[in-house]
DNA sequence: AGATATTTTGCAACCGGTTGCAAAACTGAA
DNA sequence: TTCAGTTTTGCAACCGGTTGCAAAATATCT
């Protein structure tokens, strides 16, 4: 239904390559032909078939968007910006939602039948062996928000989950907290993992420290809240690193919700600052996860390797900060 | 790089056509051929060039995604909704952010050189224009969350804004609230102006009530706060009707900072009823708008369009309810 | 003007599939 | 076995573009 370059080349009563090459840019054509061509074109309303094209240049532009994060509202922020990014250097994300998905065949296969030209894993709870699943069938990929390995098998943009850990316990430490719990997301997710190993590395180094963990069902509101009742049922800790906002909002909830205060029966930190965590009714200290550098960085990077895939799989790390808000109590 | 049609034909020593064949469902093929075509196919580890396919066959089976709410928590579950929702059903979400674009005829463009089967259009805060214009350019559209008109010129999926007006004015007449106030979205929102209209239809009706109405830049969580804090600063109404939960939660940010309470100083009802509404610490009384039915009818009217395109233009709204929570005085 | 260098253009093959059509291979019945 | 009827297969053209190559056109220089 849509004209197509036949249709233009003919109303111009030109060649088809020339028109091709009015619309592929550093392709020789003179003025004369371009202003007879772009004429015509207009007239009929003419834009090239991405798809078509495709199919001799090899390039397509679509990017795959992977997340199974569709309850965290971080990941929002982490779409908004993902494709703003995207689009602005002419990429379209093609987005896979795998909340349900098990097999991450299933989700190559669909993707390669796209061509993707590069696919972005944004999530921290796949298992790890899924963004290698791409590579391994030949598509550029990066995993952003993944985990950091010294030689890493693919392209990995986030933070140092370990050291966030440390980070959390040496503020609950300086704020005279003696008896402390990491409230983690998924126990498979390699950001709880990583969160805790820090979190116990560094707690491990004062005598005087008692630390406890377990682990919340997903990262989200009602698993922090669920997991935090199921703590108060028993004698909670003195604070709560929580294994990301929603998490700790959740906990938030659950204290409040029983009647206890916080900071002042319980103190909580949390990890991510997304937008929420400033909200004045929330207002929840916290460590600031820098997304948008992240986002930033791997769609560079997803960039550079649609020129060169073969780009040898490097590990970017942020790093991050405490952002100080009321949750915890002052330090002495 | 990865095997084609050709290598496959090549490798079980049949014809291109026959290899197409087995991997189209409802075309003629033995048994024997089919086990020979798979066979070859398995060991190249070839699956079918779903953009070549669609040159042919005029199908791409991609289905453009476009919103400009990437800041409010709400899209996150449509996002959610829609991209398992389209997934199901063999479909692709080629996601478009329109947060900072002006100009429709942008978004139509590309999304036409991507011949996409049909487009959604998740939003009331685009110009009505928008969506009529993936019409006028061919291309099946249907609007969710859009306004309903009698006659209306594309699909539409949603609730009747007006009656949600209505709804809430109601409500708060219903417990005895006489000075109220609509504190809406952005003006130029469809569903601002309908909501408003609502509002003052039915609270019109009482000669006892006094009405007043702002606007709110944006449908988030800031533009709410920015602008009960205005309306603090003067003598604020008994009860507010806020454009949605996230200003409202904006709104109860801004309340309770100031060292006021909600619903003891200040009412408070919002509308989606999203997630978040119902956590403990925000526990939002509000108009519920059933997304989920809303998406899935998008999404069936959006198949239905692949199989005919010209289908009549039809509005779907779907009835809300107030959720009691505990944002309002008691009833009395 | 003529000769040469450079740019522009069209031809035709190709990208990875699909599909109408007719030939080939089967099937069942006489 | 033969023959008509049905199913399966391959040929070749096509979908909407791109691109190497050589011919045509234009520019540059004596």
């Amino acid at each position: 239904m849509p004209p197509t370059l036949k249709d233009v080349a003919e109303r111009a009563g030109v060649s088809r390559a020339a028109v091709s090459r009015t619309f592929t840019d550093g392709a020789s054509v003179s003025l004369k032909m371009r202003r007879k061509v772009e004429k015509a074109a207009t007239e009929l309303g003419y834009s090239p078939n991405a798809l078509a094209s495709s199919l001799t240049t090899g390039r397509t532009k679509l990017i795959g968007l992977v997340s199974n994060n569709f309850h965290n509202p971080i990941f929002l922020e982490v779409f908004d910006l993902f494709t703003r990014g995207l689009q602005d250097r002419g990429l379209r994300p093609l987005l896979v939602n795998l909340s349900d998905e098990t097999d991450p065949a299933h989700s190559i296969r669909m993707l390669r039948q796209y061509s993707v030209d590069g696919v972005v894993v944004a999530s921290s709870t796949l298992p790890p062996g899924f963004a290698k699943a791409f590579r391994d069938a030949g598509v550029p990929v990066v995993n952003s928000f993944g985990r950091y390995a010294s030689s890493p098998e693919v392209h990995v943009v986030g933070i140092d989950n370990v050291e966030c850990g440390r980070m959390a316990a040496r503020e609950l430490v300086r704020r005279g907290y003696h008896n402390v719990a990491f409230l983690g997301g998924p126990e498979t997710a390699t950001s709880t993992q990583d969160r805790l190993r820090g979190f116990l590395e560094e707690t491990g180094l004062s005598p005087d420290i008692s630390v406890r963990y377990t682990f919340a069902d997903a990262y989200s509101f009602n698993a922090g809240r669920a997991e935090m009742l199921r703590r108060l049922d028993d004698t909670p800790a003195e604070a709560y690193f929580c294994g990301d906002d929603v998490l700790s909002i959740g906990a938030l909830s659950a204290i409040t919700g029983s009647g206890l205060s916080v900071p002042g029966d319980i103190g909580l930190i949390g990890l991510n600052d997304m937008e929420m965590a400033g909200w004045e009714n929330i207002n929840l200290t916290t460590i600031r996860q820098p997304i948008s550098q992240i986002i930033d960085s791997s769609i560079e990077l997803i960039v550079s390797m649609l020129a060169n895939p073969d780009r040898y799989p490097e590990a970017r790390l942020f790093p991050c900060r405490v952002i100080e808000r009321g949750t915890l109590k002052p330090v002495v």
